[in-house]
DNA sequence: AGTGGAAATGATAACGATAACTTTTTACGG
DNA sequence: CCGTAAAAAGTTATCGTTATCATTTCCACT
């Protein structure tokens, strides 16, 4: 059964192509009978229409592109969520796409996604290669910067302050008693939201006369395996009194790794993650981390989105809050 | 700045629209001179040729087409892992969509990618809708079925025989003594692979005169708190003696929260996960699972589909093994 | 029956690229 | 300096659809 084209259906209804056209687009000027004569015929002839040859007659698809650093991590799957509901039930498609952190990939996302003329562009965070900002003119596409926040977005950016949680988890800790931290986490520049939140926690402790933030680099895929290896790296002879995680995966790989070490966690050594991912809601002992509205972040990006692309103007900068979780991976006092 | 057709760069660099065809897509029949100046007035220009005129123009696109039932599953970013990487380098698109576990939600993803001519689809899974396969004639769209197998593919599938899996974790854990089982899912019928692995643990254990499989269904998106939340809804008086989950996660969810009310596993209680997700690998007790090769489903499943398209016959079925991981959170003896 | 106007239908020209063919230019040997 | 083949550049038709405008059909009302 070879592809047919509005052509065949309308040489197989006796009518001409714009009526099939109308027909299915249902769109007026099409009396009902003949609509319904045409749909069956379609169908029959197992029709679909050329998406690339209504969008190049339009100028223009519904398309949005979404680019994510991975998907190998709850955070991304949890925005996405509420986004890309919403945009359906708007009647846009969203096309995802992964850059794995790096901002090549990133530029090759616009380039790719660029081709087929989308109606907006969502990228994650506010850093980008140069590129990127030039291939964007938002006359043309309206263009949402997600999970992190600026003053100059490219167009308009719904996140997290990331610097300012960072302070807050630090000041939180200082309180406590902590003055030895250390960071388990991708590499410095890789992830630039886990840089500022380390920015942040460098200052928290730096004004508390703590000790200089000691930063340990992983790269394994999975979370819960390079929170594990990334514990084991750390210095024994200098031993942190708090590690902060990159996320509550690693945070209980990294717990799992002190246990076995023979630590008692909080007594010997302090666990921290971010996010509040899932997993903190089932354990035992509630890991201490700072709960991030992703889920919201998705929604109010998607919702802005719309607003925006309907003319509507939206707030250039959108910050959501953070709220600390203690948890029994810290000392109470 | 508006965007550029290749009219514009045609008519700025004083030369004819197919000679800017040719330089922009690097083919033979410009000389080098031209090539460069061509390629230099499309960059100030900022063009980007557009994916539709030119997917019109060559009828057909070089996209992939790819339908997961969600993203909230390592198993689904492992199996995606290796396939993407594959087909880029390979020089083609792909895309991406979830289903949500609805059949209804594939049948739109599959309206959704034909309309973009796709030079394939990629569906998890062998049971599809009934419109599903007369929408995908294999004569003309090359349909690769992952991570479940059947003996007659729309086109050609690669997975795991599931119920096969389902047989020997069943007849495993009768050898170690269990008669009670129950299994902490997805609702019967969402999850078709779940429910063949069903299948077989109720064979394995009725082959051995163990008491009728209980099952309890859940829906949380999360799998922790899902795993945590159907091990609550057990029968606390005809208790199981082993609960079997769709996942590690949820079986780490379940273990949770045995250990909350109490239950020593596995002396009182066994818990069972499947997949032999990462978590897996930094818990102090291994918990008792089945090891599935989800990178090499991705892997073998791409490099087939490449051949494929190359016009070379693959296999209509290939099966991948899985491999039982005893742990301890199932009796020893 | 005749007429005006709305509804239904059709014809034609884009949309932005590529394929296939034709024409012009270049290069080079005799 | 000519002839000729190869390389470079251009012309035209086409892909499948929609916008726009032109035409036909259908009714309601005098």
């Amino acid at each position: 059964m070879a592809k047919s084209s509005i052509h065949d259906v309308a040489k197989a209804a006796g009518v001409s192509i714009m009526t099939v056209s109308r027909a299915v687009r249902g769109v007026n000027g099409v009396s009902e009978a003949t609509r319904l004569r045409v749909l069956e015929i379609a169908k029959t002839l197992n029709y679909v229409p050329n998406g690339n040859a209504r969008a190049l007659a339009t100028t223009g698809s519904n398309m949005i592109g979404i680019s994510l650093p991975t998907l190998f991590n709850d955070v991304f799957a949890d925005v996405l969520l509420g986004m890309r509901r919403t945009f359906q039930q708007a009647g846009y498609d969203s096309v995802v796409d992964t850059t794995d952190y790096s901002s090549d990939g990133e530029l090759q996302f616009i380039e790719r996604i660029l081709q087929w003329q989308p109606l907006a562009v969502i990228l994650t965070g506010v850093d980008h290669d140069e590129t990127v900002r030039a291939r964007l003119p938002r006359a043309n596409i309206a263009t949402l910067e997600l999970w992190d926040i600026t003053d100059h977005p490219i167009d308009f950016c719904v996140g997290i302050d990331h610097r300012e949680a960072g302070v807050a988890l630090g000041r939180h800790l200082v309180e406590k008693g902590y003055r030895a931290p250390a960071f388990i986490g991708a590499p410095a520049g890789k992830d630039t939201r886990a840089d500022k939140r380390v920015e942040g926690l460098v200052e928290a402790f730096r004004a508390a006369g703590g000790r200089t933030l000691r930063r340990i680099s992983v790269s394994d895929d999975n979370a819960f395996i390079s929170g594990y290896t990334g514990f084991e790296q750390i210095d024994r002879d200098r031993r942190p009194d708090v590690v902060l995680f990159l996320n509550d995966h690693m945070a209980f790989g990294g717990l799992m790794r002190a246990e076995q070490e023979g630590l008692r966690v909080p007594d010997d050594i302090g666990i921290v993650g971010f996010n509040e991912l899932a997993i903190t809601k089932v354990l035992p002992r509630r890991i201490t981390t700072m709960s991030t509205p992703r889920r919201q972040i998705g929604l109010v990006g998607a919702r802005n989105l719309l607003a925006r692309l309907n003319g509507v103007t939206v707030p250039e900068k959108t910050i959501l809050p953070c709220t600390l979780v203690p948890g029994q991976t810290t000392r109470a006092q």
